[in-house]
RNA sequence: AGCGGCAUCGUCUAGCGGUUAGGAUAGCAGAUUCUCAUUCUGUUGACACGGGUUCAACUCCCGUUGCCGCCGCCA
């Protein structure tokens, strides 16, 4: 069996989308799983709509989120270049071998001739098919169309190659995942391959590129199935071979339209932005279609890949949910050692003053604020009392520390505390019996410390009230519960 | 409009003619905890509809409905 070469061509036009990823992901694994090559190639054919930040962004995205490829416009490759704007030069040649096979044809209908077929088809309610009309002009009248300055563009006969390789006009192949699929090539137009600016088009510079990097299995949304009639049909009319095709379902946002800004992130760097870890990103987008036989969810790519069989992912579309992300990625944000959440958490840490905390102290922070975190991000909020002399009291946390109990239970503790030994041991054993003293009293612990959380945090809920008071320390703790006393006096 | 695809708990899915229709997530309830959360335990919840085929259909076939996609000198 020949090499198994499979790839990912993203258009530059934006940043990585997760749908992307999610087809890139499925490249990716199947290429594992078949100890194949996994192909990078960049189509910015569209020159108007491609920048380097949006490659530059492709690459990062898919670097970040594993999925190396074995060629592509920065490694290189045997079938070279990667990028499609740089391979103009390579197209004019099949162009002229459809043209004299007689498979395409010149045509020198302008952008206003073909507006009013599409007018008039739609006004009679008929599907737009191109009409035809250059398909059988004369060389003089070519030649006419030609003095008049016209340009040529170049459309693909679908009629005649179809009736070249095939009984009737019914087209089928086998989808590796939807299987059997049809078209009626009567029903589709004749399209162009190359525009009047000698600029080819999507449909034939895929042909190409794929036929010259030899790619054995094309696997992409199901947004291109009746792209994969005309181009199945350009393959043959050059005589090459015709990859095997695979359509994956779409992703669509919760009210069923496709993923778009207005649902929020759609590029993989915007989840990354926002605290998303990637290997739980691309695991999550990993069960979108495809579910693991041992049931068992939690997954790497390189497990997954081992697992992966591409005729058992679901032909159906899925919905992007962001519940089991969250969960997921706060599952993967447990998995991570303490040393490394150190590190991933510093970004989102710039707003404070990371000097007031000795290591030791930055990493208690971390132990004891890590665990509820959905996004990394998270933590900017969950960790802001624990910097600045003062801190804010939130509504709720003033109400608290205006009653009575709570004036007093802080009263008693700045007494009681003035000669606490102020390790978190110590203070673990002292605020036990602080409780107990209350509870004897009829307060509830849980009342009692609120007292204490309000006045030194802020707020009624947090991390570990005896670690945020060893880590605060004596000094800035009773500092921040004598203020608390002073304001509601 | 036409053509194509898809259809199991809210969501992601397992199921491949005979199952108490399973799991995950979300929801709900309880336990643990100084609080919120975490964690643990329990629990609600689905085969779109109508015809066939068959001893037997979630599973196969047809139709209906719904949803998605495609009909560019965009990719």
């Amino acid at each position: 069996m020949a090499e198994v070469r499979v790839r990912i061509a993203p258009s530059p036009s934006g940043n990585l989308h997760v749908g992307t990823a999610r087809t890139a992901l499925f490249n990716y694994l199947f290429a594992k799983k078949n100890n194949g090559k996994f192909v990078l190639r960049i189509e910015d054919t569209d020159a108007d709509r491609t920048s380097q930040e949006y490659i530059d962004n492709i690459f990062d995205s898919l670097k970040a989120l594993g999925l190396n490829w074995d060629e592509g416009p920065d490694v290189g490759g045997p079938y070279g270049p990667y990028t499609q704007s740089q391979r103009f030069d390579i197209y004019p040649k099949y162009v002229q071998e459809l043209l004299d096979k007689g498979f395409a044809y010149e045509c020198f209908c302008t952008p206003e001739e073909l507006e009013a077929e599409k007018q008039l088809a739609s006004e009679n309610k008929k599907p737009y098919v191109y009409s035809r009309k250059c398909e059988n002009l004369t060389e003089e009248e070519k030649a006419k169309l030609r003095a008049e300055g016209r340009k040529p563009a170049i459309r693909f006969n679908i009629a005649k190659a179809q009736r070249a390789f095939h009984k009737t006009s019914m087209l089928t192949f086998d989808d590796l995942v939807k299987g059997e699929l049809h078209v009626d090539t009567d029903l589709l137009g004749d399209f162009v391959i190359m525009k009047s600016n000698g600029a080819p088009t999507y449909n034939f510079a895929v042909v190409i590129d794929d036929m010259l990097m030899k790619i054995s299995h094309v696997i992409r949304g199901e947004d291109h199935i009746s792209n994969t009639f005309k181009q199945i049909l350009i393959f043959e009319a050059l005589g090459a071979e015709v990859p095997k095709f695979g359509h994956l379902g779409m992703i669509l946002a919760p009210d069923r339209s496709k993923l778009s800004k207005r649902h929020g992130a759609t590029a993989v760097s915007e989840f990354v932005e926002k605290g998303y870890l990637t290997d739980a990103l691309i695991n999550f987008v990993a069960l979108l279609g495809w579910s693991p036989s041992d049931g068992q969810e939690i997954k790497t790519v390189d497990e997954i890949a081992k697992d992966f069989r591409i005729n058992e992912i679901s032909s159906s579309n899925s919905i992007f949910e962001y519940d089991k992300l969250n969960w997921m990625n706060s599952h993967y944000i447990k998995m991570l050692s303490i040393d490394e959440l150190k590190e991933r958490l510093k970004p989102y840490l710039t707003k404070y003053d990371l000097t007031e905390l000795s290591v030791a102290q930055y990493t208690r922070m971390v132990e004891v604020t890590y665990e509820p975190l959905t996004l990394l991000s998270d933590i900017t909020d969950a960790v802001a009392y624990f910097f600045g002399e003062d801190v804010e009291i939130d509504e709720k946390a003033k109400e608290t520390l205006e009653t009575e109990t709570s004036q007093d239970v802080l009263k008693t503790f700045t007494e009681q505390s003035a000669n606490w030994e102020w390790t978190e041991e110590a203070l673990h054993e002292k605020l036990e019996a602080f409780r107990g003293y209350y509870k004897e009293k009829g307060i509830k612990p849980k009342v009692t410390m609120w007292a204490i959380r309000a006045a030194v945090t802020g707020r009624l809920c947090g991390a570990d009230m005896t670690a945020i008071l060893a880590i605060l320390g004596k000094e800035k703790s009773l500092k921040r519960i004598k203020s608390a006393m002073k304001q509601t006096v």
